[in-house]
DNA sequence: CACGTCACCTGCGTGC
DNA sequence: TGCACGCAGGTGACGT
């Protein structure tokens, strides 16, 4: 379930306390459970048991779909890939006996005063990197949608740097940090841009038109805390909000043009061909 | 540089 | 019921 307005709500909940459990802050690592080693990027599974041990949380933050446990030193981030989730809860039950883990529960961090943090991850794609410094890590990310540092201008120039189909650049990390298949397709249909429009032929007013709508679909999410489908249920309603995501062959809402269904760069993409001609 | 393909994984719905 | 197949919110490594 990960693309920025569903990692944005995990970070809140874990810094805040939320419907995903307490909040994380102040909390000391006291026990390490590794079921699926790979998942630990960096260092090696076997040390990282032993240095997370005693580290306690300061703080949580975002970076693109990264969420980012600071800690009293280093940092933990995690990125939950395509089938990642994260619950806080009590690791003991009323008679002190260790809850058990859940089937495809990949790693769990207990704390000194009984809570822990779970990894939930069925796919086992996602990582975690236990590490002092995070440059390496982000280093070739884009820019944060949501970051008023970001202009109209600016974002007009970037697609002018590229000559790309506008959907798999929106999805490219490195050009743009957090957007995923989700809110991309939504992106496009408010923006009624075509997912085949090659960046480079967007007009100026367009590529303004095309940040505003990225926003307000992102904060549509967060604001709905994310979006909720089939196997992987957090709470969130924003698939009640979907215009084009998923109603392959519906009616589109604006226009009643059946969506179609393509794939562009091996992703399920959706829009409607009336909105969203290709030019 | 841009794009297609495969790999990494498990589970679910569909159609035969 | 069993089974093959296609599909899934992501990304990185290749080859062309």
């Amino acid at each position: 379930m990960p693309e920025l307005p569903e990692v944005e709500t995990i970070v809140r909940s874990l810094r805040d306390g939320g419907q995903f459990g307490p909040s994380v802050l102040g909390r000391r690592v006291d026990a390490a459970y590794v079921d699926w080693p790979r998942t630990i990027a960096e260092p090696e599974a076997e040390s990282f048991q032993g240095l997370i041990l005693g580290r306690s949380i300061t703080a949580v933050s975002r970076r693109g779909k990264h969420i980012v446990l600071h800690l009293d030193e280093g940092f933990l981030v995690i990125h939950l890939r395509m089938s990642g989730d994260l619950r806080v809860e009590e690791a003991f039950d009323a008679a002190g006996e260790a809850v058990p883990f859940r089937k495809h529960d990949r790693v769990g961090l207990t704390f000194h005063d009984g809570y822990r943090m779970v990894f939930h991850n069925p796919r086992k794609f996602g990582r975690m990197w236990l590490t002092d410094n995070t440059r390496h890590l982000f280093k070739k990310l884009g820019p944060e949608p949501l970051d008023d540092a970001l202009t109209r201008e600016d974002f007009f120039i970037m697609l002018q740097h590229h000559k790309r189909q506008i959907k798999p650049l929106l999805m490219d990390q490195t050009f743009l940090a957090g957007m995923g298949n989700i809110y991309t397709d939504e992106a496009l249909f408010a923006a009624r841009i075509h997912p085949l429009t090659i960046s480079h032929q967007i007009s100026a007013e367009q590529a303004g038109v095309l940040l505003e709508e990225i926003r307000a679909v992102l904060q549509e999410g967060i604001r709905r805390n994310g979006s909720s489908i089939d196997w992987a249920y957090r709470g969130g309603t924003f698939q009640n909000e979907f215009q084009v995501y998923q109603r392959t062959g519906e009616d589109c809402p604006v226009c009643g043009t059946e969506i179609e269904r393509i794939v562009v760069g091996q992703r399920g993409t959706h829009f409607c061909p009336h909105c969203q001609p290709l030019l």
